[in-house]
DNA sequence: TTGTGTTTTATTGCCTCC
DNA sequence: GGAGGCAATAAAACACAA
C-alpha cells in the first residue's frame, strides 16, 4: 500500500471498524469522533440538505474529517458497477450507496467524475487513432509528391529533347524551301533531308532506312554534311547525334516518340507544347 | 523533509429533459 | 420547476524527486 494513502482497514488502526486518515490522527468510531461536534460540523461543508442529513445515519460511522478517499474495496465495486453501466439510475445509486456505506450523493459524484475520466481517456484514444491514420496518409502523400517530382523532371527532360528536335526540323525546312541560288548541291541536300528524317523517325541507329532507290550520294563522293555551306545545319545535326547518344538503355530511339509528339502537335493544336503544360 | 506535479473527491453553475 | 448530467474548478490526498 502506498505510504500516506487513506485506507480502510478494520484491523490495522487501533482495532475495530474504523476509517482513519493515514497516520491515524483522526479516528471516527461508531458516530463518535475524537473531534468535538462543533469542529466536525465546521469542517464538513457538504451534506446540507435534509435528505443528505438523513442519509448520514448510515454514514455517520465514517464521518469525514476532510475529504476522504474511498477504500480500494469501494473503488473496486464502483468500477465493476461502472463497467456494467456508466449511468446511474436512482435505485442503483441507493443500493450501491448502502452496500458501500457511502452517501448516494458520493456515489453519484464518483460516477460523474468517473465518466469525466473515461471521456478524457477516450479522447486520448481517439487522438492516437487519428494521429496514426494521419501519419499513414502523410507518408503516402509524401511518396506521391516525390513520384510527381520525378515525373515532372522527366517531362522537362523530354521537352528539352523535343525542342532540340524542332530546331533540327526548322533547319531542314529552311534548307528545303530556300535553296541557295545556283547551288547544285541542293538536290543532294534534299536527298539528305529524307535520309535524316528517316533516321530520326525510325528505330535504332537508322541503319535500315537507307533509301536504296534514291541516288546514293555516298557513291558520288558527296558528304551527308554540306559543311561550309550550312554550318548551322551541321551543328544542328551534330546536336541530334549527341542527343541520340544519350538515348535510354532499352536501345529504343527516343526521337521516334518525340517525333510522334511533334507530329501530333503539328497536325493538332495551334499552341505549341500546349499539352505538355501542367499547373 | 519539502516542494511540486498528479490524482481524486467534491462543489458550483449552467443546461436539458420530462 | 425539479432532477440529473456535464464542464470547470477547488482543494485534499498522494507520489516522487531532490
Amino acid at each position: 500500500m502506498e505510504s500516506g494513502r487513506l485506507f480502510f482497514d478494520p484491523s490495522a488502526c487501533h482495532g475495530g471498524n474504523m476509517l482513519y486518515l493515514g497516520n491515524c490522527d483522526s479516528v471516527f468510531r461508531g458516530g463518535t469522533t475524537m473531534m468535538s461536534m462543533e469542529e466536525t460540523s465546521k469542517r464538513r461543508p457538504f451534506f446540507s440538505s435534509p435528505d443528505e442529513l438523513f442519509d448520514e445515519e448510515y454514514y455517520d460511522e465514517q464521518l469525514p474529517e476532510k475529504k476522504r478517499r474511498l477504500t480500494t474495496e469501494q473503488v473496486h465495486l464502483l468500477e465493476k458497477s461502472f463497467e456494467a453501466e456508466n449511468k446511474l439510475e436512482p435505485d442503483r445509486k441507493t443500493v450501491l450507496a448502502k452496500k458501500l456505506g457511502l452517501q448516494p450523493r458520493q456515489v453519484a459524484v464518483w460516477f460523474q467524475n468517473r465518466r469525466a475520466r473515461w471521456k478524457t481517456k477516450q479522447l486520448e484514444r481517439d487522438y492516437d487513432v487519428l494521429k496514426s491514420s494521419f501519419d499513414s496518409l502523410f507518408s503516402n502523400y509524401d511518396s506521391i509528391v516525390k513520384e510527381n517530382e520525378k515525373l515532372k523532371s522527366e517531362v522537362v527532360s523530354l521537352t528539352e529533347k523535343l525542342q532540340a528536335k524542332e530546331e533540327v526540323g526548322a533547319a531542314i525546312s529552311a534548307q528545303k524551301f530556300d535553296p541557295l541560288p545556283g547551288d547544285t548541291t541542293h538536290v543532294s541536300s534534299l536527298q539528305f533531308n529524307v535520309k535524316v528524317e528517316d533516321r530520326l523517325s525510325s528505330g535504332s541507329g537508322g541503319s535500315a532506312v537507307v533509301d536504296e532507290d534514291g541516288p546514293q550520294l555516298v557513291d558520288s563522293g558527296d558528304s551527308y554534311f554540306p559543311g561550309d555551306n550550312y554550318p548551322g545545319f551541321v551543328a544542328a545535326v551534330d546536336g541530334v547525334q549527341s542527343e541520340e547518344d544519350n538515348k535510354s538503355d532499352d536501345g529504343r530511339n527516343y526521337f521516334s516518340d518525340v517525333f510522334a509528339a511533334a507530329e501530333h502537335q503539328n497536325h493538332g493544336e495551334e499552341e505549341p507544347m500546349g499539352w505538355w503544360v501542367w499547373s
